[in-house]
DNA sequence: TTTGAGTTTAAGTTTGAATTAAGCCGTGTG
DNA sequence: CACACGGCTTAATTCAAACTTAAACTCAAA
């Protein structure tokens, strides 16, 4: 499996290099974003772990210049903690993943997996569903029966973060964490304005998708006929 | 909430010892690693802040010893700053998180929370089962065969604490210290309107579970088929 | 510069869990 | 027998959490 890393901290590359190495990946490294570009356009990669902070490129436009050029290698980007904005952006941008700086290697392994997996298998269908409603996350188009609604990106985001959890609770914490950001200040009442936003959305579809709240708690997401 | 905080700077760690205590934080210190090293194996805590440059023994190899020891208590990393290296080897042998010296209390706190409740939400599915009866103390639903019913916070915890001692008798007094806490002036009443609020729900699920009351002793669950 | 979609903030309203209070029932005892 | 006590249930109250709505703000596109 053949990854490539992008990333100017040539140390920090190095030391997740060789971590790969271990888990037998066979792994290159480009120290900035022309010649990551370079590179990827050879498209032998399985997997391209791309920084966002670059010199002479900065990953964003590297992305998207490999999209352009018709290039989909997957794309993992490795955010800065305070990129927020960036992520949502990558992956609008047409980014598989992104892992926040700083990450544990097995969760980056993991990621890798999840990655190229999903490609081995649907490529393009990675709609999430739950009960009577689809969800794209790529489109934030969400669907019941033939019925289509567009979500907002946070919206999206917070859907897709309930049904990919659909069996566990979540508090607004870990929501705020997962959906606003690691250095949100984001409060709760962000999350029961969106919380209802979605509900109200779930209703004009005549769903039967409920999001309950349990007191004091968090939330989860109900199907019943 | 147990925190272990190594660190041989002694005034540094009995500053943030005292911001944590303010916090309601359960707060112990240890001024080197060896002593950091002996009061994590007791394995109480809920996390443990850990300085990297400490006596004895550095923080990194405490960390690697005590993951040996399967000591999982989640760690987060103090770095001074310019310790670059130190974050990603310290990510990779299995630290949750790290934070650079300076930090702002605020910040560390969000960190604690965050790194705790990760913990949490991986846990495993622990749910508790007693005659045809199923419950699950995260969500506080109620399960019997296919229905399920939800519970309140207090009524799950009361079932709780019956489910694991469904073999004792328990007093009101007992029932009051465990689900109202030790400080509660709440009074025996309280306990009698939530037993029928549980039997009421027992009930509507047609379960052959019964709360056997035992005059001026206890309450103690019965199962009968 | 204006516009508008998306998001955040803030205010007012609703909900329901927890408590309290009141009355009923059954059992054991004088 | 009756009446007192422990236990049970139901009804009324309360108050913080959760919800909704609307207005304010942000920022990118026109």
């Amino acid at each position: 499996m053949k990854v490539l890393i992008v990333e100017d901290e040539q140390y920090l590359a190095e030391a997740v290099a060789q971590v790969l190495r271990k888990n037998n990946f066979d792994v290159d490294i480009s120290l900035d974003g022309e010649d990551g570009f370079d590179n990827a356009l050879s498209g032998v990669y399985d997997v391209i772990l791309l920084d966002i902070m670059l010199p002479k490129m900065d990953g964003l436009t590297v992305l998207r210049e490999l999209r352009n050029e018709e290039i989909f290698t997957p794309v993992i980007l490795l955010t800065a903690k305070g990129e927020t904005e960036d992520k949502v952006v990558g992956l609008d941008s047409g980014a598989d993943d992104y892992l926040p700086k700083p990450f544990k290697t097995e969760e980056l392994i993991a990621r890798i997996k999840a990655v190229t997996r999903r490609r081995g298998e649907f490529r393009n269908e990675d709609v999430l569903s739950f009960g009577d409603l689809e969800l794209d996350p790529l489109t934030f188009v969400l669907k019941r029966g033939g019925e289509k609604y567009s979500l907002t990106q946070k919206e999206a985001r917070l859907l897709e973060y309930l049904i990919t959890n659909k069996d566990i609770m979540l508090s607004s914490d870990a929501i705020i964490e997962k959906v606003w950001g690691y250095d949100s200040d984001a409060m709760d009442s962000n999350v029961q304005v969106y919380i209802s936003f979605l509900r109200k959305k779930f209703a004009a579809l005549g769903s039967e998708v409920r999001i309950k709240n349990i007191r004091n708690s968090g939330y989860i997401l109900e199907y019943k006929a």
